[in-house]
Formats: structure tokens, C-alpha cells, sequence
RNA sequence: GGCUCCAUCGUCUAAUGGCUAGGACGCUAGAUUUUCACUCUGGCAAUAGGGGUUCGAUUCCCCUUGGAGCUGCCA
């Protein structure tokens, strides 16, 4: 493909906190953009802001866009044609845009205190002050009165008149300290972005940037400018919001697919009815016209029930690999990984019941280690108007059934067969035993089923666990 | 305040002039059931308001209202 027209996007995230969700999915709406016309998505860390910028938040954010999987063909820790993808790095590049707006007069130099130029009626030259022409001070682009205008991909036409916003706005601190507006721009035609996706809060940035771009000569890229991000309260997504890391979410208990598949459905479709896809899926069906205008409500509720769906369609290994995960972070020893398999797969169908925010999945699942006692309750031994006494003589027999069962007979099916048929033949009530075979091996009131628990935790600790519960009652 | 964007169930959304406005999540009733959950079946729930254009508007236009974003020598 032609190098003028091919596509290229990219997001320039700051590395002053961690990957954010919005960032998140604009990152991914760009690289599914990319993929869906074969072009190529980049990475260009801003960290013109030096105090605030460092090299832990820029792995970070490079983290958790690994870890939805979403890949990049150009960036500060790859490298690329353009290099080098560190806004900090291309200080040269920008310094010389600056100067050559400097000699063409179209930016000029100007001691006036910040701030004070805001207020009252601007006019568009803001900065009426006589310290133009020093050589010291801030660096100020000329804007001339005129409506701008450019094509949203999304919105359509946009327009705005330079004086709208405060006249002529600061461009650099000095010829070697360049502003975002400056540094964008320059590192866009430097890198022949195509592309510019972004959020909505871009909008009015736009015009300065198309400002910008006149002035230098440089090509105007397309724009698309997303919806935002909300929260509960309608309000841009953000820090105080709630948590908005993206690598929060994983140590949740979400998967990538899931977080991946949620966020590529927030604020886009495909004009059906269909809301699952995989990131392959996502990328030939993708377009920018079927993207949403107005802003979307990110809550926890869909994201939790797309989860539990990906949950249950995980191969064994990456189920383990999940749970394991999980007992790490939280310093768990897991003595059986068969074992916390075979718990994962019975607790399957009721993730969504737990507190996904606190993973108290561990603590309800403590039941699946080996030689693992639980502490009961006496009173809840017992079923509903069932007694002690005769509960303790139910637990007495089942013991002895279950002494006759081979340890390689504890399968669920076997289990639930034999036991069931045993349970009826001598008009036991199933709720009368079920109870308190199942309390009795967990210690919770609610978990899966007795035999699936049995057959999980075998006849050793089967045995253990009802001739404990039996010699307290 | 100024500028700009936006507007379908509680939420995410479908329907881009033409069926009783569809789906999903959530909520709810019931079935199943040894618990919770899962699963299955049913139900509640929306075109912000007012004008136009049209045979016909969720859809096109205008106004109102409402919400959001921006308004830094942050990005």
C-alpha cells in the first residue's frame, strides 16, 4: 500500500497514572480500526508534563493494554520506523516548529502572567500586552479571527469560531519546553497519522490543533472523536468515579476477553442483535459510522454477566490459570491444582453470586483443600424441622453407605445415583440428608451440591468432614 | 457565563419514513430443586416536551427542556 495513504492511528496516553477504561477503549477502538483496513496502530507515550510523567505508570499502561491483548505494530517498547515513540524524545523536532512559527511570525513571545487574560470580553489577540517581541516568556500561536470547520467522522460537521476560546493560546513554555498542542501536532505529521480517534474531550483541542497544523503546513488528519465514558452519575469517567484502572478489573476476577468484549460493545455495534464477539470478530466487523454519539453509563452489571459467560467457556487450563491467579494474590496455598480445577468447575454457575469486587470466591471455594476441616454450626446441621438426634442418625448411616463406595466410585454421578436411590428406599427425605451431608462438608449454608463436593474432595475427606460433623451434634 | 456535543426501557442498545418500538443486562412472577446459584418459561419497563414536513414519523427540520464536555504556561 501507498505509505501517503495508508492507515495509521495511534493513542498518545500521558504516563501519569495507570491504564484508565476510557483509555482503554479508545485504545482498543483505534487498534480495531487498524485491523479492519489493515493499517497499523501505534503508541506514542505523552510525557511532556515532566513532573508528572514516569516510567512505572508508562509500563503500566503498556500492561494492562497487554493484558486485554490488544498489540500495537509501533511503540516505545518496540521501536518503529518513526522513532522515537517518547514525546520527551522528539523535543528536537518540536523545537524546530516552533522555531520556524517564531521566524514566520506566526507565533511570537509574550511575558504576560498566566491567567490574567482570561475574563471579560477576550478579544483574539488575548494578550494585548507590550512584552511582545521579547525574548523571554512564553510562546503564544496567532490566532486570527475565522470559523473552523472540519468533517467528525462521528458527528459530522463541526464548527467553531476562533473567538470562542481565549485568543492566542500558549504553544510552548520556551523553544525547548513545547505544550501538548504543539508536541501533537508536530508528532502526528512527523509520524503520518491518518487517524485521529479520541474521546469527545478533544473537540474544542481539535481546532487548535487544525490551528496549528495551517501554520506549520503540516496535513490535517481525519477525525473521529468518541463518546465519553460515565459514571453512575453521568459524569466523564474518572478517578473519583470509582475504580477506573483496567488492571483493577483483572485482580476482580475479570477476564480480558470479557473486559475487552464489554468495552468494544460500549458505545458501538453492529446494527443486530448480537453482543458477543471475540477481538477477531470485533476487528472485521468494526467500523467507525456504527459508533454511538451520545456518552454511555461504564457500570459494573453487563461487564459482570459477560464475564460469567467467558468464565464458563474457559478450557480447564486457562480455568486454573485463573483461579490460581487469584489464590496468589491473596498468598493461598492451593495443595491440589486438580482439586481447585474440579471446585472451579462446580462453582462455575455461581460466580455471579459472589462478591466479584472482594473475589470472596477463594474463601467459598476453601472447602475444595485437602484435609481442610470446616468449623459448624450445630443448629445448622440440622434441616429445617428435622432434630439433632435424628440428624445424627442419618449422618450415622450415610457414613456407612458411603464406607462401601470405593474411593474411585466418588463421581458425582455415582454418588447422586446410588445415594439418591438410597435415600428413597428408606424414606429418608432427601432434604433431611442432603442438608446436612452438604453443610457438613463445607461448613457454608450455600455451596454446590453434596455429591459434586464429595466427588471433589473424595472419600478421605468425605469421611472426615461427616465424622466430624456427627460426633458434634 | 461562553463555545461545542448529545437525547429510545433503570443501563447498554436495535429499528436511519412504514408491523403490537426488538434484544441484552437488571428487576420481577413461576417451574425445577437438599441450600444458594445455574437453567427454563412468563411479566414490568422507553421514543424528554412542543411545533412543523409527510399519506405516515423513533427516524428529517425548528424551538424548548435536560444532560455532558471544553473553557490552563495539564494532557
Amino acid at each position: 500500500m501507498n505509505k501517503e495513504t495508508a492507515i495509521r492511528v495511534r493513542i498518545a496516553p500521558s504516563p501519569t497514572g495507570n491504564l484508565h477504561v476510557g483509555t482503554a477503549r479508545a485504545a482498543l477502538y483505534n487498534e480495531l480500526f487498524a485491523k479492519h483496513k489493515n493499517g497499523s496502530f501505534i503508541i506514542r507515550i505523552e510525557d511532556t508534563d515532566k513532573a508528572r510523567s514516569t516510567p512505572e505508570y508508562e509500563q503500566a499502561i503498556l500492561d494492562g493494554l497487554r493484558w486485554l491483548g490488544i498489540s500495537w505494530s509501533e511503540g516505545p517498547d518496540i521501536g518503529g520506523e518513526y522513532a522515537p515513540y517518547r514525546q520527551s524524545e522528539r523535543a528536537g523536532e518540536h523545537a524546530k516548529a516552533v522555531q520556524q512559527l517564531l521566524d514566520a511570525g506566526k507565533a511570537y513571545r509574550c511575558t504576560c502572567p498566566p491567567k490574567e487574560m482570561t475574563g471579560g470580553e477576550v478579544s483574539v489577540h488575548a494578550c494585548d500586552c507590550d512584552n511582545k517581541g521579547n525574548t523571554t516568556g512564553v510562546i503564544r500561536l496567532k490566532v486570527t479571527p475565522e470559523l473552523i470547520s472540519f468533517t467528525d467522522i462521528i458527528r459530522g460537521e463541526i464548527k467553531v469560531h476562533t473567538n470562542s476560546f481565549g485568543g492566542d493560546f500558549v504553544i510552548a513554555r520556551d523553544i525547548s519546553d513545547p505544550l501538548f498542542h504543539l508536541a501533537v501536532v508536530c508528532d502526528d505529521e512527523a509520524m503520518k497519522i491518518s487517524h485521529v480517534i479520541r474521546g469527545e474531550d478533544h473537540l474544542h483541542n481539535t481546532i487548535k490543533h487544525i490551528l496549528l497544523q495551517r501554520a506549520l503546513g503540516y496535513t490535517q488528519p481525519m477525525y473521529a472523536h468518541l463518546p465519553l465514558l460515565l459514571d453512575e452519575q453521568r459524569k466523564k469517567l474518572s478517578k473519583r468515579s470509582g475504580e477506573t484502572n483496567i488492571l483493577a478489573f483483572r485482580d476482580m476476577g475479570f477476564l480480558p476477553q470479557a473486559m475487552l468484549n464489554y468495552l468494544a460493545l460500549l458505545g458501538w455495534n453492529n446494527g443486530d442483535d448480537r453482543e458477543y464477539y471475540t477481538h477477531k470478530e470485533l476487528a472485521s466487523a468494526f467500523t467507525l459510522d456504527r459508533v454511538q454519539k451520545s456518552g454511555a453509563i461504564f457500570s459494573l452489571g453487563k461487564l459482570s454477566a459477560m464475564n460469567k459467560k467467558y468464565l464458563s467457556e474457559l478450557s480447564d487450563a486457562d480455568l486454573l490459570a485463573w483461579g490460581l491467579y487469584h489464590y496468589n494474590k491473596k498468598n493461598i496455598l492451593v495443595n491440589s491444582e486438580t482439586r481447585l480445577l474440579y471446585a472451579l468447575k462446580t462453582e462455575l454457575g455461581r460466580f455471579a453470586s459472589y462478591d466479584i469486587e472482594g473475589i470472596d470466591l477463594c474463601e467459598a471455594m476453601n472447602w475444595h483443600d485437602t484435609g481442610w476441616m470446616p468449623e459448624l454450626d450445630t443448629q445448622k446441621i440440622v434441616w429445617k424441622k428435622s432434630t439433632p438426634e435424628a440428624t445424627k442418625d442419618i449422618l450415622k448411616k450415610l457414613i456407612a453407605v458411603l464406607e462401601t463406595i470405593p474411593d474411585d466410585s466418588f463421581t458425582k454421578p455415582f454418588l447422586e445415583e446410588n445415594i439418591m436411590n438410597w435415600i428413597d428406599a428408606n424414606a429418608m427425605g432427601r432434604g433431611d440428608t442432603l442438608w446436612p451431608m452438604r453443610y457438613s462438608l463445607t461448613g457454608r449454608e450455600q455451596s454446590p451440591g453434596p455429591f459434586e463436593i464429595a466427588s471433589v474432595i473424595g472419600k478421605e475427606d468425605t469421611l472426615h468432614r461427616l465424622t466430624f460433623a456427627h460426633g458434634i451434634l
